[in-house]
DNA sequence: TCGTTTAATTAACATTTGTCAATGATTTGG
DNA sequence: CCAAATCATTGACAAATGTTAATTAAACGA
């Protein structure tokens, strides 16, 4: 039993995730239609909504597994006494990233989902939001809203590039490289 | 005459485009429908169809009046010479963000369109590299790339927070802290 | 104001999307 | 291996989407 679903389930929705990411990778999804996907995957049209309600859910169940696998992430490295290392936890980050690619790219690139990048903010707001302000030695302000968006924006917009760039650098390169770029500025590195 | 399309033309994309920005409140764009928009603006469905090929169609057009005006304000900025004022710029981008707050407010958000948010990244991009590389006093490293994708992300997402919550500040205010954020880094800020 | 031009409506149509019951095929647990 | 359960396929169907030609209505220029 290597999963618990059933193995024509597994194999199904392997060949329409397969087609799902080539399709994806020349338009948007509102441009996909599920004829296209079963056709490619050579699955009865009707196979596809037994298993999704449209191509929007499609995407959105294949988000929420890369979105747990995050949770399960941050979780570990917040819970535990919050040691406030944050260059493992953007390792780990990173290394999900790479792991989870082919959609990942997709997602957070300008054929992408909002609502998938709205999804992993809030993930950091609900659990790092503690961590940021002892990290970032910021005073009280009223503007902390505007910083706590400026570095997460700022982060998956990095992420972004390294993925659209063919993930040149490690993950532990790239965690360096956020880390400073939080911490400091852009300015201060170079 | 007031603009050079037909009374009628105004009229009714006037009409459709109120019906869209209602829907778009409460939904996302993947999730409306032409039907609804035609019922709601209380047009023939047909008509529709005359002004955009599908709902995707009429966003993007609409996108594209701001990206338009987003671009002229740019060029206004980066051609006389390039005094390399930052703070002027952003204020007028910010103003224009307001004036269209409508629409702006949901493509940048969760259910917004990546599609958008990438054409203002190149516009910044192809415009603002030059004086950014001034700008930023950045010894040229490879990682360029990434610094700029943190900060013009991170403003993009001080600018959904600007937007989602309501405008509190003026456009002059945040450009203020979107400058300081850009120049010196979250930290220094405060 | 009048004729011309252009837009909106109507109604019919083809295509696509989503749903469903019946059937056939495969897996799983025993 | 067998039987029960679960899944995929098929074909039929309703609803929604997109297209079109003919008609009606409105705006424009002179």
């Amino acid at each position: 039993m290597p999963n618990n679903e059933d193995r024509r389930v597994r194999k199904t929705k392997k060949l329409m995730t397969d087609a799902l990411a080539q399709l994806l990778m020349e338009k948007p999804l509102s441009a996909i239609s599920v004829r296209e996907i079963a056709e490619l995957a050579d699955i009865n049209r009707g196979t596809f909504y037994l298993h999704y309600r449209d191509i929007y859910d499609m995407a959105r169940q294949l988000q929420d597994e890369i979105i747990e696998k995050f949770n399960r992430i941050v979780d570990s490295h917040t819970s535990r006494e919050s040691t406030n290392e944050l260059f493992p936890l953007l390792t780990e980050l990173f290394g999900l990233l790479s792991e989870n690619a082919r959609f990942a790219q997709v997602m957070v690139g300008k054929n992408g989902d909002a609502a998938f990048l709205d999804k992993l903010k809030n993930i950091v707001r609900e659990k790092c939001l503690a961590d940021a302000h002892k990290m970032l030695n910021i005073k009280n302000s009223g503007d902390f809203e505007y910083f706590y968006n400026y570095i997460v924006s700022g982060c998956l917009g990095v992420c972004h590039a390294w993925l659209a760039g063919g993930m040149k650098e490690s993950p532990a390169q790239m965690a360096e490289l956020v880390e400073r770029m939080m911490l400091h500025g852009v300015r201060a590195v170079s």
